[in-house]
DNA sequence: TCATTTGTGACTAAACATTTC
DNA sequence: AGAAATGTTTAGTCACAAATG
């Protein structure tokens, strides 16, 4: 029986009792389901505690626990203990980023593209490998993992950014999101944690809610996530694994120092955790920074899955990309791989091999990172206050703004202005943080002048930001 | 307190009350895992009722309803109420079929390959893709689910088996299995139900398995799954979905009768299921068989999603499949392509584009047909006795054997006469049942000769099955 | 620093539904 | 047809742990 009545109570969300069928958890959780998608309940909103709303509703305080639990696990709201439930930032609507036609009268500074002009070089390998005797050879089922020399060209092409493996120990995959799929699904369950940084990657975001895997956000300072904070989290609760990016996190394009990386990969050893270290940008760093040659998977070996997408460095519409693991991870990975792709074109991955064994490919990321300086010199030419200590050659800039305005609001008024960038909002991996950014695309556009313009509507319309 | 000492009652299995940690049901799930892993719990053994373990290890009985929860949700068993749990007959071991090279000394008859012969048609279009003036538009990020006039293309290549759609419904995707992830990801949840034929795909047990969604069987007779007893199903359990390959099911080879397709397209209507139709086979069934021309697409245009690849049709080494759906799925199914793919290879959806178009796909598809005519052909002469009445062009055979040896035993048996086949276990869905049979392909080898080679070790080593 | 607030997790109790005999 | 066997589901009790002020 309900002790006060409530009538007077300040309770942010008041669900009808009359509404509620049985089972009550679920009844309940879909209410709440429908208020936040339907709006009525607003990102960050703190929901009643569970002690009050069962005491309101007059059940028991683990019925709500139940309810809550369920709307948790899609991702539509987060409980921490001792503070409360909270609406999760992005629980109304998807972040998935993706190409697509919503930005066809528009400058598309949103979706991370990869300067295509250089195309035309895999165009000519292209036309190379039809010249090959054993063309028909790549038409068939064989090979699944991918074909042995194709394995070979990979290992060499990841060498250059500290990688040592085996063929054995390779496997060729559809691209870096089709590898973080194929992970997730070899190796965590349901109901697992992964720690990740508080700004990241929005589709690994996604991913992991459609997997029902939870992302717990871990502290970071201008080197990358803290390990004391890591440490913390572990402490705290039960977490498998950790998604990184340290050769330029996206989108923050912070790059890893290697004390920092050795010193989370101490945490990482002791926690037993396993690292997907998603080395997309290796081909930017390596050579441009002294002491790269150390990705995390040579600190943990047997605990990473090392993934090597080919899409910015090379062709983003040749899908191929390279996933290293152990010995430990292999079965499991290499199931996952079936059940999902049954094989990767060995088409599209002997052209890549082509590229690289020709030497063309070291020629497209030489020409990439030419128009990645220049794209970031234009940047702060017209932003000259925006932070620079991240990657100085990231195909995309992290720009600190004022936090006035919701992120739908600031995204779909510059969108009226001809102009896509993305709110920070969208790479939240948990609680909302005060401060808020935009995600600048430099590598999307057709041409420098092109992304100028882009970059002028941007100045124009952005509350600059006050730097402390 | 135990009521009985259960020192001389017959348990199947007597966990070590003293191995247990708290939380209790974690620890026995874990050890009824190794203990099934192992090989100590043999498939199809009943353990014991979960009131009796509770009774004999003093907990109380949900805790083993939880501990035996984990165990069935991971594949390692099935519970039946009123019937008891059993260990799944595929606990010990993945089913996962694939092109690997475990056979590399064998007669793959195993894996179902496609006739691999017709694959220099494929070299042809390929090269004639290379002249194309918008190649390097092709190499973009652009146009995630397929760039338009492939869809187009696809559109007309499927319109030929019966399907009427239009672009905007039509994606494309890296093959049929790419498809069926896709799918389960997007429209079902941890948890759900989906309905399929007593013996059906493995790989889509497997991809079931690994989604955690749960498989219900459903009898059927020579015109497919029986629409009472999907119906009766449906009574019985909350099922959300049903999968079919009603123009050829693999492993039986059964086609479905225009009747059947009504009858059952009456039961998913009122029961609203989400239907997931692989029609992989239509190439072999549209023409062949007069009336064929109705889809389940067609009679249930708003709870179906059609899944057509090209692997087995017309190239299997391009990874390119059409995934057809409705208003109501697309938003969710474009979602979840954009996070397991991103996209699929412009390159290869433009070759098979170039096939389908300039009309060798046609004969390529004329050309596979009389190889599988002939390949059947082969077969009957080495069983005459083999049943006759499934789909009479089928890329592989469903031969019933005697019940007597394990499906491990036979399978390895004949791969140490060389010769590599699947037992009828690893298309289980459900319980096991009495009736055995092997899946022998037909397509798979690189020459007819080869498989008559095959054929013929196969009818030296396995017992003749009797006909009743 | 410590009491209070708040969420978490394991196990228990009881009613329910289906199958078997 | 009905009792017994067997698995399922919901909600309750209770001890615990972190965050807050």
């Amino acid at each position: 029986m309900p002790i006060n009545s409530f009538v007077d109570y300040p309770m942010s969300w008041r669900p009808d009792k009359n509404a509620l069928k049985r089972p009550i958890y679920q009844s309940l959780a879909s209410l709440l389901e429908q208020e936040i998608t339907n709006g009525f309940l607003a990102p960050g909103t703190k929901l009643p505690p569970q002690r009050e709303l069962a005491d309101f509703l007059d059940v028991n305080l683990t019925t709500i626990t139940r309810a809550y639990k369920i709307c948790e696990t899609k991702g539509y709201i987060y409980a921490i203990t001792g503070s409360g439930t909270f609406v999760s930032p992005n629980a109304a609507r998807s972040v998935t980023i993706s190409k697509d036609k919503t930005a066809v009268n528009c400058i598309d500074l949103g979706f991370v593209a990869s300067f295509e002009q250089s195309n035309s070089h895999v165009a000519l390998a292209a036309k190379k490998v039809m010249e090959k005797s054993y063309l028909e050879e790549l038409l068939n089922y064989n090979d699944p993992t991918g074909i042995l020399h194709h394995k070979m060209a990979g290992l060499s092409w990841i060498n250059a950014f500290g990688i040592q493996s085996e063929t054995e120990h390779i496997a060729i995959v559809s691209g870096a999101q089709n590898a973080l799929a194929i992970t997730l699904l070899a190796l965590f369950e349901p109901g697992n944690r992964i720690a990740v940084d508080v700004f990241t990657y929005s589709n690994f975001i996604e991913i992991s809610k459609m997997y029902r895997i939870q992302l717990v956000p871990v502290l970071g300072d201008e080197h990358g996530m803290l390990p004391s904070e890591l440490d913390a989290q572990c402490r705290l609760l039960d977490i498998q694994g950790i998604f990184l990016m340290p050769s330029c996190s996206n989108p923050t394009t912070v790059v890893m120092s290697v004390e920092r990386k050795k010193e989370l990969a101490d945490v990482i050893r002791d926690r037993h955790l396993i690292l997907i270290e998603d080395d997309i940008h290796a081909f930017l760093t390596a050579g441009s920074f002294d002491d790269y040659m150390i990705p995390m998977f040579k600190l943990l070996p047997d605990q990473t899955v090392y993934i090597c997408s080919t899409s910015k460095s090379l062709c983003s519409g040749l899908r191929v990309a390279y996933i290293v693991f152990g010995e430990n991870f292999k079965k499991r990975i290499e199931k996952a791989i079936f059940n999902i792709n049954v094989k990767t074109s060995s088409l599209d991955a002997e052209i890549i091999t082509e590229l690289i064994l020709s030497g063309r490919a070291k020629e497209i990321v030489e020409e990439k990172k030419k128009l990645a300086q220049a794209a970031n010199r234009i940047f702060s030419t017209y932003f000259p206050q925006a932070p620079s200590n991240g990657h100085p050659l990231s195909f995309y800039r992290w720009l600190p703004i004022s936090s006035h305005g919701s992120a739908v609001q600031i995204e779909s008024s510059l969108q009226s202005q001809g102009l896509r960038v993305f709110h920070s909002d969208r790479f939240l991996s948990g609680a909302s943080v005060p401060n808020k950014f935009l995600r600048v695309a430099l590598a999307s556009t057709k041409s420098l002048e092109e992304l100028e313009t882009g970059l002028e509507i941007l100045q124009k319309n952005i509350s600059p930001f006050q730097c402390e």
